[in-house]
This record gives structure tokens, sequence and C-alpha cells, in this order.
DNA sequence: ATGGCTTGAGTGTCAAGA
């Protein structure tokens, strides 16, 4: 199973790099962040034309996630259970056995800010429901735009980015109480290029200047760390005409038991 | 320097992203 996680910055704009990008790698599973539409509008006749089958947990202009299979997508749930949230961040599916689930984890603004606040809480409470869900479904795989740089290996300037927003220290514990949780970066159980990044900043050319970001991750639970086998970064599609900010992020499971 | 791009909203210009 080939399994990946695109933040699209609006699926409406980015809908065409999704189809090229699907046919090019046959994903089987795609997470998406950041749809920024409502479910009236979501492009499933499109995406059924090419092969796959989605569910949705959308609002209109912000957020909204989605996760694309080819095959079935079965026990959706959306949002985090006891959890007071407006803002459409979390789906969750079951596919080939393989619980799914998709994130797009606050920005927070600024360190200090009401916003961080805001994102620190909401990180708990993802962390408190995933331990819980482990039980359930002890082959799971968080994925999606956690908008956290794990160490400074992720940061092109760790100097410049110290104590900042998607780099502070509560975020970066953050991260690893999901890693506690037996979630390992997929990313990080091979050797991989340095100075790969997901994310570069559409101003002063980032992107040409590699000035990037690794915050988008694949964290996969024990038996499927253990069947995977490939994870890699994509940058293809940050090369194309209006692309989105983000790039792919995609993982390789061996078939499953 | 709170800027520098991009998107969505909505038609002048602002919020939000990271």
């Amino acid at each position: 199973m080939k399994i990946a996680t695109w933040n699209v910055n609006s699926l409406k704009v980015r809908l065409p790099h999704v189809l090229d990008w699907l046919a090019t790698t046959q994903a089987d599973v795609l997470c998406l962040q950041e749809t920024k539409m409502e479910e009236k509008a979501f492009p499933h006749g499109e995406l059924e034309a090419a092969g796959y089958r989605a569910v949705h947990n959308g609002q209109k202009t912000y957020n909204g996630v989605a996760i694309l299979a080819r095959t079935a997508l079965d026990e959706v749930a959306c949002d985090i259970p006891g959890f007071a949230d407006e803002q459409k961040r979390v789906l969750a599916a079951t596919v080939e056995g393989v619980r799914v689930v998709c994130a797009y984890m606050p920005n927070g603004q600024a360190v200090g800010a009401d916003k961080y606040g805001y994102k620190l809480r909401w990180l708990a409470a993802l962390a408190d429901h995933l331990r819980d869900e482990l039980q359930r479904f002890p082959k799971l795989v968080l994925l999606g735009d956690f908008n956290i740089a794990p160490d400074d290996r992720d940061v092109h300037d760790p100097e410049a980015w110290k104590d900042q927003i998607l780099c502070s220290e509560p975020e970066r514990a953050a991260f690893r109480r999901f890693v506690d949780l037996g979630l390992a970066d997929a990313f990080r159980l091979f050797e991989q290029p340095p100075k790969l990044y997901s994310w570069w900043d559409y101003r002063q050319m980032g992107f040409r200047l590699n000035r990037g970001l690794r915050i988008d991750h694949i964290l996969l639970s024990v038996p499927l760390a253990a069947a995977c086998t490939a994870c890699s970064i994509d940058k293809a599609p940050r090369k194309l005409e209006r692309p989105s900010d983000h790039a792919p992020v995609i993982a390789t499971l061996d078939a499953a038991p």
C-alpha cells in the first residue's frame, strides 16, 4: 500500500495537480489538507473518474481534510471526540485494515499568541484521543500537515527559527508525545538526502533557495512501521505552475498481513 | 521593516497561512 499526505492549499485550485500526481504515483491512499471548501463543492465526480473514492470533512474558506482511496473507506469519523472545535481539521477512516487519521494541525501564528494556546490544547486533545484509538486499531497511521518541524534537521536555518512558531520546544514536545504513543516518523526510518523539506514560503524565492521546513509527516504504529519499506518527499509538484506551498509525502507499506 | 506571496471572500481590501 502506498499512502500519502499533501496540503493542497485549496483543492479547487489544485485539483489538476492532484489528479496528475495520483496518475503518476498510483498512490492507494491520499490524505489532503486545506481543501478550503464545503462538501457540496467537493469534486467527487472527477476523483471517481480517476479511480478514487473520497470522504471529506470540510468548511468554507479555511481548513478542510479529505481521504482519497482506491478501495472502500469504512468507519469514517470526523474531528476529535470530546474536543469542542469549529475548525474542520481531522478525518479518520479504515482502509484495508489500516486506520488512517488525516490531520491538519493548527498553525499557531506566533509563540504566545491565542492561536498558539489553541494549537497546544488541540495537540494534547489529539494525542489523548489517539492513545485510545491505538487500542482499537493497532494498525494506525497519523499523517498530515503537523505544522511542527520536529528537530533542527527539519529547518533550513535553525538559528533563525529557534523558538519560533513551528519550531518551539512545546510544539516539539507535542510531536514527541505522538512518537511516545508508539508512532514512528516514517521519513526518519530511512536514510534521507540532507536539507529535504515539505514546505517552502511562496515569498522571497523560498523554494528556489530551498528555504524550507519539514512539517508534513507520516507517523506509523509499530506493526505498520515494521511493514514500511520506503518514505520520501516528492518535490516535483512544487515546481509546477501555481503550486501548493507544500509537497506531498509518501510511504510504502508491505502488503497487509 | 509585520513586509515579502497565495487563496478566498467579494469588488476594495483584508484575514490567514507558516
